[in-house]
RNA sequence: GUGGUUGUAGCUCAGUUGGUUAGAGCGCCUGAUUGUGGUUCAGGAGGUCGUCGGUUCGAGACCGAUCUUCCACCCCA
């Protein structure tokens, strides 16, 4: 073959059989967000470039897809700026605008934009791709879709409740069983970064910290001692390196690290409201779990962090994650809007319940009844028929070529289309239809009132 | 962004130390079967070996670059 075409690394075209389970998961998700009393909105693919840098970290930044601006745009260069070679300076000269990278930045921005036409508080979902340009792996790609849902405007922690209750709902819903929600909160963790002395370094703590079960104790240890981080705080935190055992009992652990903490002690208090309530409430499907070495990348969250984990069985990253942001919306100027949001990740779910084998053998919306096609006469016939049961839900269609009997027959069985109906000249003159089902190989000779009740069911 | 890995027919893969015309299974098409698919039998199509360049009398095989795949970092859904 000559030059096959191809897509971009990271970015994948779906068939029917993948639109159809991916549809399954997006239809799932937004039930259970409609029902939780979140409505949708919808944002630009692309947005300022200024709406997005430096929101997500230097990491996040280079990860950032950026649009090229139009016409002539190195003539407005300046030479100097040119000569220079540096990329991070040139880019914001030469692009302008930017592909979206997550949902709760343009949500935060949209926030700001139409504050005096929202309701607070408000409760959005938003389910669109997102862009990043990471290097691909399992489970990660360059265009994959975030289904996200956010309150803002509400600092109650029964919001917190509220969203360990949706995770726990949309999983159930998805047959995916045994997930568990981890969650933190992020005054612990600036907690114990005070207590320990490195309350500058938080972002290095906790991303030190986040590795414990992935590269060990000892490791996270020489990477806290090489970020600055001093010794004696790393032996005052020693207790948390062995932390397990019930929520309680993590809780009391904790207390005893943050007795000096103000801000510790505060999150500790969350942690257990949060916590009791949900005990009180249950779940159904899910465990909620408290993980103090979740940090989570994002440097927004301020309060409760959420990350979800497939069951054990399978090996997945994260699966949906989310927090409480206190000042989202102040990065656009709109100071004292407490948003707390979660999000699901479409693409992993997908694998997820691909490997489990846990979409229903239904999701596929398959024609359920191919008339072959005789000649123009029988034709004209069979799409009267057709329009009848189409008009009554029935996905129906005719053959569009008078092909041989066998290539139309074959046609049927390739699409698993459950029904064929044959029209020809003795039907026509009868008035009957005779209709084969394709699994059994059974054939009868039935009028369309027949023929409508067996194909409806 | 760093390090590694992968690429041969539509799919899954063989292909010896570099040596005639690159193979298999499955799938696809045609016929046996002009009103009957799945099974069977017979026949057939389909590849500039990811791409570009180099070494060699000769490259699918060796070397380089590039793209792609997957993986480990980084980071993250």
């Amino acid at each position: 073959m000559a030059q096959k075409p191809s897509i971009p690394k990271g970015t994948r075209d779906f068939n029917p059989e993948q639109v159809a389970k991916r549809q399954y998961i997006f239809n799932t998700i937004q039930q259970v967000f409609e029902t939780f009393g979140f409505q949708p909105i919808e944002t630009p693919s692309f947005e300022n470039s200024e709406t997005l840098m430096g929101k997500y970290g230097d990491e996040g930044d280079r990860l950032i897809f950026k649009i090229l601006n139009s016409g002539d745009f190195l003539n407005k260069v300046d030479d100097a700026l040119y000569a220079e070679k540096d990329a991070a300076k040139l880019t914001s000269n030469i692009s302008e605008k930017a592909l979206r990278y997550d949902l709760t930045v343009p949500f935060a921005r949209y926030v700001v934009q139409h504050q005096n036409e929202i309701e607070f508080p408000f409760k959005r979902y938003q389910m669109q791709p997102v862009w990043r340009a990471d290097r691909p792996q399992k489970g990660r790609f360059r265009e994959f879709y975030q289904c996200d849902a956010d309150v803002v405007g509400s600092n109650s922690l029964w919001q917190e409740v509220e969203f360990v209750q949706l995770y726990d709902a949309v999983f159930t819903g998805l047959k995916l069983e045994g997930v568990t929600i981890k969650i933190n909160n992020r005054k612990i963790l600036s907690g114990i970064a005070e207590v320990i002395g490195a309350k500058d370094k938080l972002i290095d703590f906790t991303v030190a910290l986040d590795k414990l079960d992935k590269i060990g104790e000892e490791k996270v240890k020489e990477e806290m001692l090489s970020k600055g981080i001093p010794e004696e705080g790393i032996v005052k935190m020693q207790p948390l390196f062995s932390l397990s055992g019930t929520f309680e009992a993590q809780i009391a652990v904790l207390g005893d690290i943050l007795s000096t903490s103000k801000e510790g002690k505060k999150g500790i208090e969350e942690l257990e409201f949060i916590n009791s309530a949900i005990v009180e409430l249950g779940l159904k499907t899910a465990t909620l779990q408290l993980d103090v070495t979740l940090a989570r990348g994002l440097n927004y969250y301020t309060g409760a962090i959420f990350e979800v984990a497939a069951p054990k069985t399978v090996q997945m990253g994260s699966i949906g994650g989310g927090g409480r942001y206190d000042d989202l919306t102040g990065i656009f100027g709109l100071k004292d809007v407490s948003g707390v949001g979660i999000s699901f990740g479409l693409d992993r779910i997908y694998l997820v319940l691909e490997e489990l084998q846990l979409f229903p053998v239904t999701v596929n919306k398959n024609v359920e009844v191919l008339f072959i096609n005789f000649g123009n006469t029988e034709a004209l016939g069979c799409l009267q028929a057709i329009k009848k049961l189409r008009a009554v839900g029935v996905n129906a269609e005719l053959y569009p070529d008078a092909a041989k009997m066998k290539k139309q027959m074959n046609y049927a069985n390739k699409r698993t289309i459950p029904f064929v109906v044959l029209v020809g000249e003795e039907e026509i003159q009868s008035e009957m239809f005779t209709l084969k089902n394709m699994t059994s190989g059974e054939q009868t000779k039935v009028t369309f009132q027949e023929l409508l009740k067996t194909v409806k069911q």
